[in-house]
RNA sequence: UGGGGCGUCGCCAAGCGGUAAGGCACCGGGUUUUGAUCCCGGCAUACGCAGGUUCGAAUCCUGCCGCCCCAGCCA
């Protein structure tokens, strides 16, 4: 039972249930398969899903698969695989077309009943007939057919007499009503399309208005959740069920959808970047897609809890990136082990460490003995992050500095004796001093060096790529203007990294997400990387409180 | 200018006539061998605006203003 009625919708949920006649909650997640899923589809699902199992109900996956021109299996299975990883499981999968025969019963219903009629004016006289936003429209001159020409020429429709566009079947409601979608809207379509599912079965395909209701009223959806902008068209959703010979009507409820700053939440508009090639496919981990964020490593945990924290409301926003990004850091800290990686590589010679190396201990997690630990090999040749050292500090800079000291995380304490440049000025390698009875876990030194920095041994470190990203979009709303204009060229940034071995012998682990300390939380990249060319996602950087003064 | 919605801190969001929850962000401070984590503290005399009702209004009424959605044989 629900212990946490924690918006408008679930306290609804609770009063229907309350005052008796529901026999408990169904749900449904119903996209149309024509592509992938997105952050704000997550938000659906995690209502739909999270209402049911609250409430001990169940939710059916339905695809509306009436529009055969756009919708394929691909986008079947990937929905899917979608929702299976944010962890829920539906009753079904059902489809619009599992209907299509009763669906046309139900049409046919109409026409008997005289509430609708088969119109044969082209698409564009139904447009200019259809009034505007202040005058209403004017009744199509096939509005007065028979009953019989009307079952007639709606058999013929589905025969496949007739080519594309010549017909269409349209509810006889009002062509004066203040809101559109009232005013005769269209419910079936001809169009000599192969269907995913139903193949060459059905040459005329039902609309989402007519379809979408009648499919919630036969799976028995207890409260049909869906978007703001299908408020207009709810007097529309009772109308066709009003006038049909079914028994069960839904309610159904409005929330508004979700906006995300600096990205869109649009399969068109997504498809535009995959098909020009602004991003590698529906899965670049830049994307705000299920599919991206996944590939990016962003736990389904940590998309949940965001979903959870934004609440549900029917007031319109965008929510700021940034609580994305702590739902993702909150998940990964408790969760990541940590490593040693340095992205850009600045090499130090240790002048007076002797000895061929050595191999210290480090653990898994400072936080969480039970993860264990490992051994990081340590000489003479090590790499540090290049911009862990400045030749002209500003203030309160805690890392390396010519004559400074600074503490490597896990070994030794070291201090700056030269600064070694190349030709063109650029600095090539530092010559350090390391203090030998500084060894971390048993310093003697009594030195206290302001900052610690990360490294890795030179001799044993194994290359890998970083990838690194940016928002994909500079505008934090891309999609008022031109969308392609916002976009941020450098959204992504690849480095030449070097990471600590031990991580790779972890090969066996089940830890996916790694933390490479003090850079962020990174994935393996589930389609790149190999051990011979290791390629890490840097998931989302560590949050940074510091500022140059 | 028709219809449908929405307006509470920078962002999200509680509140449903009794005198503004919480989270994120941000700003201080403490702990810290990750400038991370963690811990403390600060952060709306004010609820789009203007009237009205009431002992009392973010909550009720009236009128404005602003924003979003709708004129696909898309969903």
């Amino acid at each position: 039972m629900a212990e946490d009625l924690r918006d408008f919708i679930r306290r609804r949920i609770r009063d229907d249930l309350r005052t008796g006649d529901g026999e408990g909650v169904v749900t449904r997640f119903p996209p149309e398969p024509n592509g992938y899923l997105h952050i704000g589809h997550a938000k659906s699902i995690c209502l739909n899903f999270g209402v049911a199992e609250e409430f001990d109900g169940s939710t059916y996956l339905r695809y509306d698969d009436t529009n055969p021109l756009r919708e394929s299996q691909e986008y079947v299975d990937a929905i899917q695989r979608d929702i299976a990883w944010l962890g829920f499981s539906w009753a079904g999968p059902t489809y619009a077309s599992d209907y299509f025969e009763r669906l046309c019963e139900f049409a046919v219903e109409l026409i008997k009943r005289g509430k609708a009629f088969v119109c044969s004016l082209p698409a564009e006289e139904i447009r200019a007939t259809r009034g505007t936003l202040t005058e209403p429209g004017t009744d199509s001159p096939y509005r007065d057919r028979t009953v019989d020409e009307n079952l007639d020429l709606f058999h013929r429709m589905r025969a496949g007499e007739f080519p594309d566009g010549s017909h269409v079947l349209r509810a006889k409601i009002d062509m004066a009503s203040p809101n559109i979608n009232m005013r005769d809207p269209v419910l079936y379509r001809i169009r000599h399309a192969t269907h995913h599912r139903t193949g060459d079965d059905w040459c005329i395909y039902p609309m989402y208005d007519f379809t979408h209701c009648i499919c919630d009223a036969l799976e028995g959806v207890s409260h049909s959740l869906c978007t703001l902008e299908f408020e207009d068209h709810r007097p529309l959703y009772d109308w066709v069920l009003d006038n049909i010979a079914i028994n069960y009507h839904p309610p159904q409820i409005e929330f508004s959808r979700l906006n995300l700053e600096f990205t869109v939440m649009s399969k068109r508009l997504f498809s535009t970047l995959v098909d020009d090639g602004h991003v590698t496919g529906w899965d670049d981990p830049r994307m705000p897609t299920l599919a991206g964020m996944r590939r990016r490593g962003y736990p389904p945990a940590a998309i949940r809890e965001f979903c959870h924290r934004i609440g549900v409301t029917k007031s319109d926003g965008a929510v700021e990136y940034a609580l994305l990004e702590f739902c993702v850091r909150q998940e990964l800290e408790a969760t990541a082990p940590r490593a040693m990686a340095v992205l850009d590589p600045l090499r130090v010679v240790l002048t007076n460490y002797d000895r061929e190396g050595e191999s210290l201990t480090a653990p898994w997690h400072p936080q969480q003995p039970e993860q264990g630990h490992r051994e990081m090999t340590f000489s003479s040749t090590l790499y540090i992050e290049r911009d862990d050292f400045m030749e002209s500090p500003p203030r309160k800079y805690r890392r390396l500095t010519p004559g400074g000291m600074v503490r490597l995380r896990y070994g030794y304490i070291i201090v700056c004796e030269e600064v070694v440049k190349g030709s063109a000025g650029e600095i090539e390698e530092l010559r350090c001093r390391y203090v030998p009875e500084s060894k971390s876990g048993s310093d003697t030194s009594g030195l206290k060096p302001k900052g610690v920095i990360h490294w890795v041994d030179a001799n044993t470190a194994v290359s890998a790529e970083v990838r690194l990203f940016e928002r994909l979009f500079e505008d934090p709303n891309p999609g008022a203007g031109n969308f392609l204009e916002a976009l941020n060229p450098a959204s992504l940034s690849l480095a030449d990294a070097r990471v600590e071995p031990a991580l790779f012998a972890r090969e066996a682990s089940d830890a996916v997400h790694v933390q490479f300390e003090r850079t962020g939380y990174f994935v393996k990249d589930s389609l790149d990387f190999t051990p011979e060319r290791p390629v890490f996602n840097r998931t989302v950087a560590l949050r940074d409180s510091y500022k140059p003064q």
